[in-house]
DNA sequence: AGTAATCCCTGGCAGC
DNA sequence: TGCTGCCAGGGATTAC
């Protein structure tokens, strides 16, 4: 779709709702549907009319990822904005550029593929022990790029894959086929634990990060794995290893994984 | 059809 | 002070 038919499509609609499925977000409009994903730094943040904005950017320890104090004036890296007829706006921030935002008519968001593909709700009532097995059942590879695939579980991204085999007790480079029958039970558990915790401490692992004492995040402090390598098991006090599987970072417990 | 590598993009940082 | 190479919360696309 053309920037100007994305425009046009927008302009004078009411969001009537906003959804959430897997990493993607689902604004329900009075004619169509916008479906946005915030790729690895996207940052969708609400802009109040006569609030002054913050010129400060703070830097994230673990992550790099910058965020402000308060609101930020828009810069290079705001690629979108939702003016409300408020007067204040919805503003979209990502500076590599992952993230993207789709517009549909009505209801045929849902069959876009990449929706499509998307597996189970670990948080949803559909997230079940039977659905679990039927949705893993006959597929084969690393256990954690199945995870990251989306297809079987939708949602977990990089950092919870690693927390929540960790929780399960399971290697990441251990093969779906291979894995035994309670280490399916404890994955199937072990997922939306490790979702719920997170969420409690704050939305996101890094959302209520506080830069200015230099602390780190309550969120980032769950973490049992994620950013720990070299250090000990916080369970069996062996030294983390860090290797790579799917092309992406991946720190487990060489003690309690197996 | 299902799995595995490649590519998209910017920026911070360590090492030289 | 630069420069290079590597790393970073993801997934669409291409290759096998």
């Amino acid at each position: 779709m053309k920037p100007e038919d994305f425009i046009r499509g927008l302009k004078g609609r009411r969001i009537r709702s906003l959804d959430r499925r897997g990493k993607y977000l689902i604004f329900q409009l009075d004619k169509g549907t916008l479906v946005g994903h915030l790729g690895m730094t996207g940052q969708l943040t609400y802009w109040r009319k006569g609030i002054k904005d913050s010129p400060v950017f703070v830097k994230h320890p673990l992550t790099g990822l910058q965020k402000t104090p308060s609101q930020h004036a828009i810069d290079k890296h705001t690629h979108l904005l939702l003016n409300l007829d408020n007067g204040d706006r919805l503003q979209y921030r990502d500076i590599r550029q992952f993230g993207h935002w789709r517009l549909f008519k009505k209801d045929e968001w849902s069959l876009h593929p990449s929706l499509k593909k998307l597996g189970l709700e670990p948080l949803g009532p559909q997230y079940t022990w039977a659905r679990f097995q039927t949705a893993f059942a006959g597929r084969r590879g690393k256990i954690k790029a199945l995870l990251l695939s989306q297809g079987p579980v939708a949602g977990l991204g990089n950092i919870y894959a690693d927390e929540a085999l960790h929780a399960a007790g399971i290697l990441p480079m251990k093969r779906a086929e291979n894995l035994t029958g309670p280490q399916w039970r404890a994955l199937f558990r072990a997922i939306p634990r490790v979702l719920k915790k997170a969420l409690s401490r704050g939305g996101t692992t890094f959302s209520d990060f506080r830069g200015a004492d230099g602390r780190p995040g309550r969120g980032a402090r769950v973490l049992r794995v994620y950013g720990r390598f070299g250090k000990k098991c916080f369970r069996c006090g062996a030294g983390l290893k860090k290797t790579r599987v799917s092309q992406r970072t991946t720190v487990y417990c060489p003690g309690c994984q197996k």
